[in-house]
RNA sequence: GUGCUCGUAGCUCAGUCGGAUAGAGCGAUAGCCUCCUAAGCUGUAGGCCACAGGUUCGAUUCCUGUCGGGCACACCA
């Protein structure tokens, strides 16, 4: 927030003038409680040490000093142990009013990022199965922090990265080649590890019907057929409900390519070279104890295969290879093991696992019906997959519910619930909110009330009610909340704000008539605060990637 | 067993880079539409922030331990 770089800069410059040092960890905030002001610093009390003095003592000095400093203080007050509570002019927050009109969708934006070459990489789910509602969740966090982050300033690409080149992928093949078998009359022994769904006899069913002679083929071809066709039907589904769900990525990196290109091999030689690697039981193993791991890891296997460690290093090699210097993975819960491992190869890279690596753990989803859970595994083939959820809650819905959690918790989704248009289900609390400023403002237009052509601050004067301020204030504080949100790579931030702001509209709209024909100035004036409010709910609902509806 | 993580109102959860009287929704309960969308608003009740120590002006927040959940501990992916 703009109000908080401007008292800091005025702080510290009469901090300065004592001839005191400014704290790294000194603090600017708006308190929790309004009567406080409008922002609390704490520099009194951090200071007081340090200038042979009390806090309040400290604190009163520098209250005196701050006005003649900065002409958008209207009155500074010395409290509780020495916090100095400062409360700007009206005039300093309905500037607000002015910005928002000013910068539109974009208002919220923000270059703290400093254009930072990040890759978020996520989904990446195996192409064996339809994505199930975890997945989802993962998704929607995905999508919504590269929103968050290109908002905040940074230079976001997205992969999801694709293992077509292990085990579970062969397995696909041969699970569908056996369905062929069975379809065709030919018994058939299931092997254990088995893909079970229907999906996969839906498969087989139309191979036959495209190529009545798939049976002829020998073991290996016919595994292989099997393999490239299934992987690509499932493949497209899943791009379809992605899409669906209003997620892209920028690219789908393919495991085998990595191979191919040679990506493996450029990994390995870079870790070899800067001793890492060292050969025993006929493996190739990668030193990762002295980087923190608590045991090495193999690359590659005795039979001569390259674990699926080994791979993805390779690939975290060659994002960073292409120029990406901030590496993102969203991952599932049950995963959290992999990242010490994964940390060292960063290390091993001669990369700071600290600044240049980060992983967003994606917790369980435990899908509900009537507080009944709904089992569900790709491979027992009992799952709830994405594109059914969203078919019955809708995109909005789902979305919302998955990002008003952190993301590091479990979260139930109950089917019930989220179709109900309740608090329960605060998406529609906050899409409400939007709907209801957006019939004020058509009924102004009914009317033939219109706002002025270029508002100025001289149409804002009749906000003057508690009310209008902290509106005013919550959407000034809306750009630093994304930043924070950005950089704190929590998207549950933004629906908390949504939440809170949304209900503020709320109370502003029971308590406070907009429309009123005996007063012009303050319709006026009112009209200009609503519209621009719900600009920052759309804004808002952008980040998250759901819809601003302006009926409901 | 080891490591990671979590424990906040009856329920579901925010908050915490250490700050003032710990918040929201649901549920409970009492009210509000001759007036811009009641999918809304207003009030009341409800808490040893798991427990015990430590660090300091100050701890729900940081550290240690205990108890109790969850997850992970492959030459699987």
């Amino acid at each position: 927030m703009h109000a908080i770089d401007q008292l800091e800069r005025s702080l510290k410059s009469i901090v300065a003038d004592m001839g005191l040092e400014w704290p790294a960890k000194a603090s600017i905030d708006a308190p929790k409680d309004s009567k406080h002001g409008d922002l609390a610093a704490n520099i009194a009390m951090m200071l007081a040490k340090e200038a042979k003095t009390n806090p309040r003592e400290l604190a009163s000095r520098i209250a005196a000093a701050l006005p003649a400093v900065d002409a958008a203080v209207q009155s500074v007050e010395v409290a509780g142990p020495g916090f100095l509570n400062v409360t700007f002019t009206p005039d300093f927050w309905r500037q607000t009013v002015l910005d928002i009109n000013a910068q539109g969708n974009a208002y919220g934006s923000s270059t703290i990022g400093q254009g930072r070459r990040t890759l978020i990489e996520y989904v990446s789910a195996n192409p064996t199965g339809p994505l199930h509602i975890g997945h989802g969740r993962g998704a929607a966090v995905g999508d919504t922090l590269t929103r968050l982050m290109r908002a905040a300033g940074f230079d976001v690409s997205t992969e999801y990265y694709i293992n077509d080149a292990g085990r579970q992928m062969r397995l696909l093949g041969l699970s569908v080649w056996m369905r062929a078998k069975e379809l065709s009359g030919q018994p058939i022994e299931i092997p254990t590890d088995f893909y079970r769904g229907s999906y996969i006899i839906d498969i087989a069913r139309e191979m036959l019907e495209k190529n009545p002679n798939l049976l002829s083929l020998s073991e290996q071809e016919g595994q292989d057929v099997c393999y490239d066709y299934a992987m690509k039907q499932i493949s497209d589904g899943i791009k379809a409900d992605l899409h669906e769900f209003r997620v892209g990525h920028d690219r789908w990196f393919s495991e085998k390519s990595l191979v191919d290109s040679g990506a493996v091999k450029d990994a390995f030689a870079a870790l070899k070279a800067a001793g890492h690697t060292y050969e025993k039981d006929n493996a190739l193993w990668f030193a990762t104890t002295p980087l923190g791991d608590d045991k090495d890891r193999v690359l590659t296997k005795s039979d001569g295969y390259l674990t699926y460690f080994a791979s993805d290093i390779a690939y975290h090699h060659d994002k960073f290879e292409r120029g990406f210097d901030y590496l993102i993975d969203i991952w599932g819960a049950d995963h959290h093991g992999y990242i010490p491992r994964m940390r060292a190869a960063i290390a091993a890279m001669g990369r700071n696992p600290e600044k240049d690596f980060d992983v967003v753990l994606i917790q369980l989803v435990n899908l509900l019906q009537n507080g009944q859970p709904i089992s569900m595994s790709t491979r027992a083939g009992t799952f709830e997959t994405l594109a059914d959820v969203v078919k019955e809650v809708g995109v909005d819905a789902a979305r919302f519910m998955f990002l008003s959690r952190k993301s590091d918790s479990t979260l139930d989704f109950d089917l019930e619930l989220v179709k109900q248009r309740s608090m329960d289900n605060p998406v529609y609390y906050v899409q409400y909110a939007h709907a209801r400023v957006c019939a004020v403002l058509r009924r102004a237009a009914e009317r033939g009330i219109a706002l002025p052509q270029s508002l100025t601050m001289a149409h804002l004067q009749a906000l003057d009610c508690p009310e209008d301020i902290a509106l005013l204030r919550k959407a000034a504080a809306f750009a630093d909340m994304l930043g924070q949100a950005a950089l704190s790579l929590s998207v549950h931030h933004v629906s908390r704000y949504l939440m809170d702001f949304a209900g503020m509209l709320h109370s502003y709209y029971a308590k406070h008539q907009v429309l009123l024909p005996e007063d012009t100035p303050r319709t006026i004036a009112r009209l200009a605060l609503l519209q621009s409010m719900a600009q920052v709910v759309h804004n808002g609902l952008d980040m998250l990637g759901v819809s601003a509806p302006e009926t409901m």
